[in-house]
Formats: structure tokens, C-alpha cells, sequence
DNA sequence: TAGTAATTTAGATTCATTCTAATGATCTAA
DNA sequence: TTAGATCATTAGAATGAATCTAAATTACTA
């Protein structure tokens, strides 16, 4: 257990999820770097690479609570493999798919003069602005 | 057969694929309205409508085969569910999970006064943006 | 019209994700 | 503290979209 896990109980505790040993060996993962972007698998990888072994099922489990009680935000960059995000805030991302990497684009990199006219009956629910990179 | 058999049958020609039942009906249910948003589950359902049973494997490969030879554009807007679009300018989409449809957005109703600075030794691949809306 | 190359197909396979239901951990109230 | 209740974890099965396989059929070309 390193300093971070004293933090990941708290937060726990905070979003009212009890601190089992693999949530708060999670929890510390996600909040070890400022931000980081991960999948399932992604995340799974990390925590075996520090010898903790957490099933697949917990690993989802996991993420998507931490999903639904706002500590995560899930991001879509391609087909079939959900993302989860620890910046919460509002912003946007690009994609590199040659290196499977994300990265974060604040919202206020971005600036619009002129946007689309919403639907009648209609209303944004969020945007969503994915820029694909590759190398030169 | 309807009319735009025959045309179908051009667009096949100009493609250089062999025009087999199923490809001409495929085709002909996409150019049937002047633009269109299917899935391959969709596609498949449409043209069963019309009496017309293609096998899975063949709406995907034709599908994919229309992709790559410039007749249709993937789109990318929940996870696990390709979208083709026979709209083959650069534009953008309004998504809508609840009813499931997807509209588009001209490239021009869309203008940016800032946006950001691409990585070093990155170019830009593509911009999508979704704008996901509901119902008021 | 024969030979070959492309196409279609049912069903198997893959991959990410969710579900199931049995086992185990954590919490709470007495 | 502990009993009981609730919640969490897990292996493995199930799901859903998409692809693959390999055998049968169809279309093209000489
Ligand atoms: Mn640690
Ligand atoms: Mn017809
Ligand atoms: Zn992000
Ligand atoms: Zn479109």
C-alpha cells in the first residue's frame, strides 16, 4: 500500500462505496497519475503489474459504478472499447489510434462561431469532439 | 425491381464489383432515399421488409466492401454499433440514443474561432464531432 | 462453354462486456 | 463483540456486434 491508498479510502467513503480491497487497490491506481484514460483491459494490466489480481467482472463492476457516481466519465474514440477518464471535466480529446492513446483537449481550446441549430423538441445533452491524429 | 435497379447496377459497375442479386438489392435500398444512416442489423431488417433475406456475412461484407471503395463513410457514435452513411461529404452528426438516429450536420454549420495545437509530429486524420441530443 | 476467380452462406469464432449464482467480506444494531 | 443482513467478488456462462472459415454457388473471360 503506498500514501495513495489513505486518499482512495477517502474517496470511497465520500462516493459511499465500501473500501474493499480491490476498490481501494483501484481507486489508487486511477488517482496515482493526475489524469489518466484506461480501458478494462488496460486497467487490469496495471494492477497484475503490481501483483494484484482482480477478476474481469469486479474490473467493469468497478469502473462503472465509479461511472455512475460521477468519479469517472466514459469517453468513446472507437468501436467496441469503452474508455474511462479521471478528468472530469467538461472537454474533448484526441485519438491516436496507431498508438491506442488518448489524450485531453480542454474545452476552452476550443471555440465555435458558428453551430448547428438544434432539433425542435430537442436539446443538447453534450458534445462530443474527437480529434484523430497520426503521425506525420 | 424497382427503378434504381439500374442504377445500382452503375454504381456497382463504376466500383468494379460484380453485381449479384444481393449487392444490386443492398444497393439499391441505400440509394433509395437520398441520404441514409443504417446499421448492418438495420440494412438487414430493411431489405427483409421488401421480402429480400441476405445472410449477415454478406450485409457486412458488402458493407465494408462499400467503405473502402469511397461509396459509404463509417460512423462511430455508441460503443459496439458501426453506423454507414451514404452521405460521403465531411460532416458532422446529431445522435440521438433515445430514439437511435442519427441526422447530420453540414461541415459549414460547424466553425471554429480557436482550436488546438496538434501534438509534434502528429497531423490531423479526422474530426467527428457528435452532438448527442434528447428530448427537451 | 469450360475454367477460374469472386461471392454468398451457415455456422463457428472472436472480443468486449454483462449476467448468474455461489462464495466471501463488510457493516450495523443489539 | 457478534448475528444477520446487505453488499461485493468471482469464475464461468451468456450476449451482441463483427469477423472468419470453408464449402457451395455464381459471374466473368477466353
Ligand atoms: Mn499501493
Ligand atoms: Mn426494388
Ligand atoms: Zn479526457
Ligand atoms: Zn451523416
Amino acid at each position: 500500500m503506498c500514501i495513495d491508498s489513505k486518499k482512495a479510502k477517502e474517496i470511497l467513503k465520500n462516493l459511499k462505496l465500501r473500501p474493499t480491497i480491490q476498490r481501494i487497490a483501484i481507486t489508487e491506481t486511477l488517482i496515482k497519475q493526475k489524469e489518466i484514460h484506461v480501458t478494462a483491459y488496460l486497467l487490469k494490466r496495471m494492477l497484475a503489474e503490481n501483483k494484484v489480481f482482480i477478476s474481469r467482472a469486479t474490473i467493469y463492476n468497478n469502473l462503472n459504478e465509479l461511472s455512475n457516481k460521477g468519479f469517472l466519465k466514459k469517453v468513446l474514440v472507437k468501436k467496441g472499447k469503452m474508455w474511462f477518464d479521471t478528468n472530469l471535466s467538461k472537454h474533448h480529446h484526441f485519438y491516436d489510434e496507431e498508438e491506442e492513446t488518448l489524450a485531453d483537449v480542454a474545452e476552452k481550446e476550443i471555440k465555435f462561431s458558428k453551430f448547428p441549430k438544434i432539433p425542435n423538441g430537442k436539446r443538447i445533452k453534450s458534445v462530443d469532439i474527437v480529434i484523430n491524429i497520426k503521425k506525420i
